[in-house]
DNA sequence: ACCTGAACACCGTTCAAGT
DNA sequence: ACCTGAACACCGTTCAAGT
């Protein structure tokens, strides 16, 4: 029997090889072989390799990062927006952000990343500016924050022992909070 | 004439290429072409590419990551030490250490990057230890100011605009020290 | 001691031919 | 409409042969 493949079984299949392993697991020919089919009927779908990629970024910027901000949005009181926001912040980061972070010299990824990391400090300045500071300190703090989560996430992915149990991590979260909130 | 090299020739000519490029500037043939000799040649010295890099890469953390750290250990003064390191925080960071926060995902840079981390959480625990603080606190303090140099770093060499003059780095730095002093 | 040059494996890409 | 299979380019690696 011969397996027929469409554009969403291929990008699907490249979404999870990048979750596990970063863009070097969304290779052709392993794929091809997983999913049982030669590399040329790959060529059918897709003009090259790096459209793949992009295609499988594109499906987890609209299913995952951009449902998340807009999900923040539904909550109209700034402060519990900004506690929303710290929560997320302090909880493990999805393993996908994580790849994209420590894969940025890849010229897809790094355009995914920077468009994702736009929108949340557009969210996050907003939040900030909505809790009463100007515009600019607004957006200053928004990347203070946006800094410490992506270098914690960096950081903490490169070497686990950093924050090793659940008391690290709470006595971690207070003192950021009460540094954040000076 | 027939070029000779040795290790070491190879050695800077894959860090020149790290810089440049990351991980994927260090490539056996692209190198021999520039070094005007075959591949061949390259595994005279080295057993593989591999080793090539973390060679390179071990040129990085002897030459330039220690000899920093080792320079601010002469600070025998704990605010003097903790204002020069938030001087380095808040300067441009170099561009091999951004090119290893941008291939992280690379095994061999993986290590190197996590093994820099290390010694640098050390020595800023160790400053804010030294100005008063308990380990476990000095400990946190180190982990939050080094996230957030990480973190900007990264941003900042994603997307300049993010702090596009003087005058907006010199505000958020402003801004930070105000929250890392609270 | 150091280099050449030819070989092989692996992946990206192309394309004529099949169903 | 979708896939096969063979071809080519490119890089990593090996190794016998050269100087």
């Amino acid at each position: 029997m011969i397996r027929r493949l469409d554009r969403e079984a291929w990008t699907r299949a490249a979404l999870d090889a990048f979750e596990e392993t970063g863009p070097s697991g969304v290779a052709v020919v392993p794929l091809a072989r997983d999913l049982g089919v030669t590399r040329g009927s790959f060529y059918w779908h897709f003009e090259s390799r790096d459209e793949l990629l992009a295609a499988a970024l594109e499906l987890w910027e609209h299913e995952h990062s951009d449902a998340i901000l807009e999900a923040l949005q539904e909550l109209h009181d700034p402060r519990a927006r900004l506690e929303a926001l710290g929560r997320a912040a302090t909880s493990k980061p999805p393993s996908i952000f994580i790849q994209l972070l420590r894969a940025a010299d890849d010229p897809i990824v790094g355009r995914v990343l920077e468009r994702a990391s736009r929108r949340r400090l557009e969210v996050l300045a907003k939040a900030y500016g909505d809790s009463g500071l100007s515009p600019a300190a607004a957006r200053r703090r928004a990347l203070i924050a946006y800094a410490q989560y992506v270098g914690l996430a960096f950081l903490v992915a490169e070497d686990p022992e950093l924050l090793p149990d659940e008391r690290s991590r709470a006595a971690y979260a207070r003192e950021l909070a009460a540094v954040l909130n000076a």
